[in-house]
DNA sequence: CGGAATACAGAATATTATCCGGCAAACAGG
DNA sequence: CCTGTTTGCCGGATAATATTCTGTATTCCG
């Protein structure tokens, strides 16, 4: 179980994830020592899966952000299977969720701009096994995009 | 512009935003001294926006991944401003975007379970300004969850 | 009550980051 | 074709940080 000191070093973490050792001690009001030991437990424990760098996508070229709907057909495991490392392969991809009921997937991908998506719509999406149907929603704005999680 | 470099440290700082910077030289075949310049370079000039800790879900009681299908009425630029604001301050809300024509957003939102969302869906999305109707896509498997970009 | 386990602090040591001086390649202007 | 300037890099020195170790207080059980 976690404390009122372990969430607080997991909001840290998630506001800066390479904040050093002192500071985050600093900032939870703990010796640097356990304030390290904390921080590999909560590693160790699973509560913190990784640590990365955001980049900002459009000075990487993938401007474009759309979520696409896919309309499986009725497929057997196999296909299944297969759909399911084909979207974990494909780098373009960078969310893909099975939603409500049938064979509905909705998936987030980031690419460069229209002439990409169609591109990426052709080669990897419909070269996916056992789709039968999508549907493309381009975002136009972009509110808020984060994966900070209350704690 | 990046060069081949650039790219990989970018590439290795999205696996592993911790990784010291004398580890990180050794990966990239620089030195510390030049491995440390660019990676600040790279973080001033914008193409990393922040280092951060991704906690499991689960593990923080967020087992429930929904997204949210928007619309809104018509409306004035202040309500929509408004919106924009409030969707901000929801901790609830990991991202909103707006998409394809209309007044549509598209949200997406941890939770811990059915019951939580209910209270989050009347609570804060329906309490959100201008809100018309929406409609809830809940996830039953994640096949990919990731925000690494290709470099 | 003990005795074990846990969490913590602080000092000592090991590792890492940063600063600095110098070198070589690329470049621009004359 | 020079030559001064800039850029990127390296390696050593120093500063900062992480880790290890030892000891102590507290809690948790039996």
């Amino acid at each position: 179980m976690l404390d009122r000191t372990d969430r607080r070093i997991l909001k840290v973490l998630q506001e800066d994830g390479r904040i050093t050792n002192t500071d985050l001690a600093d900032r939870v009001r703990l010796s640097a020592t356990a304030t390290a030991e904390r921080m590999k437990r909560l590693v160790r424990d699973g509560y913190i899966e990784h640590f990365s760098a955001s980049l900002d996508p459009k000075k990487v070229d993938r401007g474009l952000l759309v979520f696409v709907e896919i309309r499986l057909e009725r497929t057997s495991p196999e296909i299944f299977d297969s759909f399911k490392r084909a979207v974990e392969r494909a780098p373009d991809i960078l969310e893909c969720h099975m939603v409500a009921g049938g064979y509905d997937y909705l998936m987030k991908s980031r690419v460069k701009d229209m002439e990409a998506y169609r591109t990426f719509l052709s080669d990897v999406v419909l070269a996916l096994p056992g789709v039968r149907e999508t549907h493309t929603y381009a975002v136009m704005e972009e509110i808020k995009d984060t994966h900070i999680l209350p704690v």
